[in-house]
DNA sequence: AAACTAACTGGACACCTGTCCAGGTTTCCG
DNA sequence: CGGAAACCTGGACAGGTGTCCAGTTAGTTT
């Protein structure tokens, strides 16, 4: 029988697992080290297999990176679709953002160095429109206004960098402050 | 003559401009190709001075690192004191900022950089206190409403951010009209 | 002028890194 | 069943790195 390309495939479905592997260790150490700290060997470490198998999946380590970015934006939107009822409101959101500030600050802070990355990576940007289209997607449900969408989508980059600093994250009634502030929404 | 402790003194002179110098240059580096890039070599190198030089001033990178960190906010503090007219408005900050993500969009993301690297080092924190006092400082002149200042910050920070990510970064115009927006001045 | 000391320097060391590779294993297709 | 293909692996190599250090220079003080 003939598979179509692509098609399910044993050696391809466990090689597929483990880059996933991979690529999830390897936010973790992003999210530890930053981005200085990937390299194969560290990753591989994390991930628990032999060095070998990260060379395999990602010959060269910025390859590892740009895979890291855009998994990590393909997770976070599907995290967020999945997590918000199907109508939600300020406070379904600031409730949101905190449980993720609080229990994925790591994860948080690596988000932000690909994020840096890939804006000394020209060619890494387009994977970022998915993420910033996101963003203006859910402003797009409380407004119109374009202003009120730019300073929404910069509003909320900002609140997440700014909880990474401090000794508490966010609670979820500062956060949807500002984004009742944000959307003159009092 | 007696000289006080840390008066003038060539060697010491020579010695601490030659410090900024190396200072200056790790910026330019990590604006370049971020923390990650920073070492002993590279930043003496940058400044044109012999590696020696770099594990003179700074034993470890991590001293290197901390003072670039230091000594960046230092320099926005006072550039932004200088720059701004006494009283200014909305627009003299729109064209401020949007001057300077066109002219030093690496020294920007060297900065970004460097907070990253902060919030993984907690003991490098206090160090950013004086930039987020700086921005309240700034969103105090038009308002005294602490979530409009909130907003007014990550805002500010958010808009740095995803400039860096545009071809074309934002222009005076649109900075003000977010800044007028989260300040509920239109 | 002599002692002192901060600043400077090149070199050395062990360690870690990216990348390549030749060979091995498992799965699948014809 | 036989070959192809994808996966897996340990090792090797050259090159870059942090850090230390003994020795030198040149202001400053006494």
């Amino acid at each position: 029988m003939r598979t179509e390309p692509g098609a399910a495939d044993g050696r391809v479905q466990r090689g597929q697992e483990r880059r996933r592997l991979l690529l999830a260790a390897a936010v973790r150490v992003i999210g530890r080290g930053g981005v200085a700290a990937v390299t194969h060997r560290a990753v591989a470490a994390e991930a628990g297999v032999p060095k070998s198998v990260a060379t395999y999946h990602f010959p060269a380590v910025a390859d590892l990176l740009a895979a890291a970015l855009r998994d990590s934006v393909d997770a976070y939107a599907t995290a967020l679709a999945t997590a918000l009822p199907e109508e939600y409101d300020t406070a379904d959101l600031g409730r949101y953002l905190a449980a993720y500030l609080d229990e994925h600050g790591a994860r948080c802070a690596a988000e932000f160095d690909l994020y840096l990355y890939a804006a000394r990576n020209p060619g890494l940007r387009p994977l970022l429109g998915r993420w910033h289209g996101l963003l203006a997607e859910i402003a797009g449900r409380f407004t119109g206004d374009p202003v009120a969408i730019a300073a929404f989508s910069a509003a909320l980059d900002g609140l997440s960098l700014q909880s990474l600093l401090r000794a508490e994250p966010l609670t979820a009634a500062e956060i949807q402050q500002v984004v009742d502030h944000v959307l003159h929404r009092r």
